[in-house]
DNA sequence: ATTGAAAAGCGCTGATT
DNA sequence: AATCAGCGCTTTTCAAT
């Protein structure tokens, strides 16, 4: 599961991570190394699963997303079945960006990205509370996005 | 801000936002338009800032990321200069990957992805807690990614 | 494992309808 | 808006070291 990575390999992840679109041509003049054999390092990042894919970041604010919560949540009930029921049924939602089980206070954490407070509330009332052993809701809601990066630092 | 989205945009982001090395060609047949208006629709959307950028997604056990913690933060005063401040600050450490300020019970909320749980441990008390008028942290560690993604729901 | 060169496909532009 | 043609660049493959 872990992939031993080399400087290169470090490289021109790096790289990918805050560009998708830079061409072989250019990682192989920052890397010292032939297009070909950054061609077939990518591609062996691929099929290894460290790259697992290629996507396009939208600004929220474009698409009408002006609000930014987040929602942890506790179940009246624990048992495996409770727990992977709620997750399940919780996932579908398009509201919810992310979704994790915890330790400490509360179950589940909820990131939630939505239009406005109406449909944030909207969403709490009629499609959160609305799923079976959802026991207290506690939101906190976003002020100020002061970093997201979806980049790890290698190494 | 706001940008104005037909069905077409909002099919081609959609599309864009699981899928960012699909063709122009590909994205033509999937929408009947053709490769040109697709071409320009594409422009368009990176110039008015819709897409943002382009990005490649690891997959974090990969390279040796095995631990995502939130940590919330009180501080101990809340001037405007002592919380940009800290936010200054904060943002510039790798292991934070997302950084809010909140409403309600805390001040900050950190999502962090790091090693294990010594280096969380050290992050906290020699990186984090170092900071200038850091009072309260509460951490929770995640045990289940339930889910996670970068794309919206448009429209 | 890396290289260089050749082939195929794509992005991009301009002209035309 | 769509189609077509054309150029350059990129990706991808292959043979060779």
């Amino acid at each position: 599961m872990l992939a031993d990575l080399d400087a290169v390999d470090i490289q021109i992840l790096t790289i990918l991570q805050y560009d998708a679109r830079m061409t072989t041509k250019e990682i192989s003049a920052k890397t010292g190394k032939s297009v070909t054999a950054i061609h077939d390092r990518i591609h062996r990042l691929e099929e290894r699963g460290v790259i697992q894919s290629y996507v396009a970041l939208l600004d929220r604010n474009c698409i009408g997303k002006k609000l930014t919560g987040f929602t942890t949540v506790k179940l009246k009930e624990h048992s495996d079945t409770i727990l992977s029921q709620f997750e399940k049924e919780v996932v579908k939602f398009p509201e919810v960006m992310e979704c994790y089980q915890l330790t400490g206070i509360a179950d589940f954490l909820l990131k939630v990205v939505i239009a406005d407070m109406d449909a944030y509330n909207n969403f709490l009332k009629n499609k959160l509370a609305s799923l079976p052993y959802v026991g207290n809701l506690l939101t906190s809601f976003v002020l100020v996005e002061a970093k997201r990066t979806t980049a790890y630092q290698i190494g």
